[in-house]
DNA sequence: CCTTATAATACTAATATAGTATTTTTGGTA
DNA sequence: TACCAAAAATACTATATTAGTATTATAAGG
């Protein structure tokens, strides 16, 4: 992994915090700039222009989500921790960058969304795959792997929310924690169906 | 229920397709006016601006979901089928909205954005009752309902995706059957847990 | 006090678009 | 045919935005 420029280290940060926020279109370079406390030409110095930019950012999450990949592998055993691990740390590393950002590219940069969004594909694929093996193990009930991994993703970024963990007085992990409970064991008290 | 003058209706719709893909923001009054075939003046002899239109397209929503409100418990007596019919008519009418409109609407006219969510949590929390109301009677097991409701919102968020179903060659219905089976029963086999 | 790098500032040139004004077309009616 | 709305087509204005560049000011190191 090439280790890059601290400076243009930090102006992607930068940019990233606003775009993340605002969206890719709506964020200008005075902003970031002034972010920065640094001069615009500074920034034209590192980077030819706003689309480099946008593409270095796409850039960098892939190779951070890329080294991250693995890890998880080796220090679990159980299929459900497994999933439950990938499917958190794949939704907080690419769940904020939909919000705003994604949306703002699909329509300005399609080839550079494409390429976005091919990427979480073969991430999830790798997670259906995982819910796959543990069918054909018998450990879970026969069900579409596809739609139980979106179906837990989906549950996932509707709950990653700082605004319902405050309301409901939980942490983060709680919360997940009682997702995972729903998804593995469903919500119906057993001998009631 | 006002029925609203016939004109101003299909101005709205166009103006809903338009902005449901593509944002409050990128939508251009030409655009809506070509897309009618009408001019663009007699657009403005209905609404005084832009803001107006989306304005009444949020209110419009509103009338649409308050509507079909309450139907749906007199028909069913079943707890989960309440529960997922009341969550499907909702996800398929709000989340369209979220994707594009809402983000910009949240920028630019952030009363209106909160007026929108406001109703969404209302709705939300009606939806939680019930499921509070299962888990007092006995039925459900003892999980927080906020987090129940908004973990089944998101995974039938992320199913309701025409590209998936193809790709998995199943329907809409059977999609959400799959998704409130997995939500009731969880995924793992009974007996190993 | 000179030099270099970068911050601060100013500028340009292109683009977009809400809203209005004007002209043209159309379809109904006497 | 001639007239007359009403709405479409077209043109225009006035304003805002902002990527990218050019210029000037400032500060730190030698």
């Amino acid at each position: 992994m090439k280790s890059s420029n601290p400076i243009v280290d930090k102006i992607l940060t930068a940019a990233k915090a606003r775009m993340v926020r605002f969206g890719y279109h709506k964020v200008t370079m005075d902003e970031i700039a002034a972010d920065l406390r640094m001069s615009k030409n500074t920034i034209y110095l590192h980077f030819p222009g706003k689309i480099a930019i946008a593409k270095a950012l796409v850039a960098r999450i892939k190779n951070r989500i890329n080294d991250h990949q693995g890890e998880i592998e080796n220090k679990e055993k159980d299929p459900l921790k497994i999933i439950s691990l990938n499917i958190l740390f794949l939704q907080q590393e690419l769940a904020p960058w939909f919000e705003f950002f994604l949306k703002d590219i699909q329509l300005e940069l399609p080839e550079l969304w494409q390429e976005f969004v091919d990427f979480r594909t073969e991430k999830v694929m790798e997670l259906e795959k995982l819910v796959d093996v543990g069918i054909k193990k018998g450990k879970f009930r026969q069900v579409n792997p596809t739609l139980a991994v979106r179906a837990y993703l989906g549950a996932v970024n509707n709950i990653i929310n700082p605004e319902i963990l405050q309301q409901e007085g939980i942490t983060f992990q709680q919360a997940l924690e009682t997702v995972m409970d729903i998804w593995s064991k469903g919500i119906v008290k057993e001998g009631k169906k």
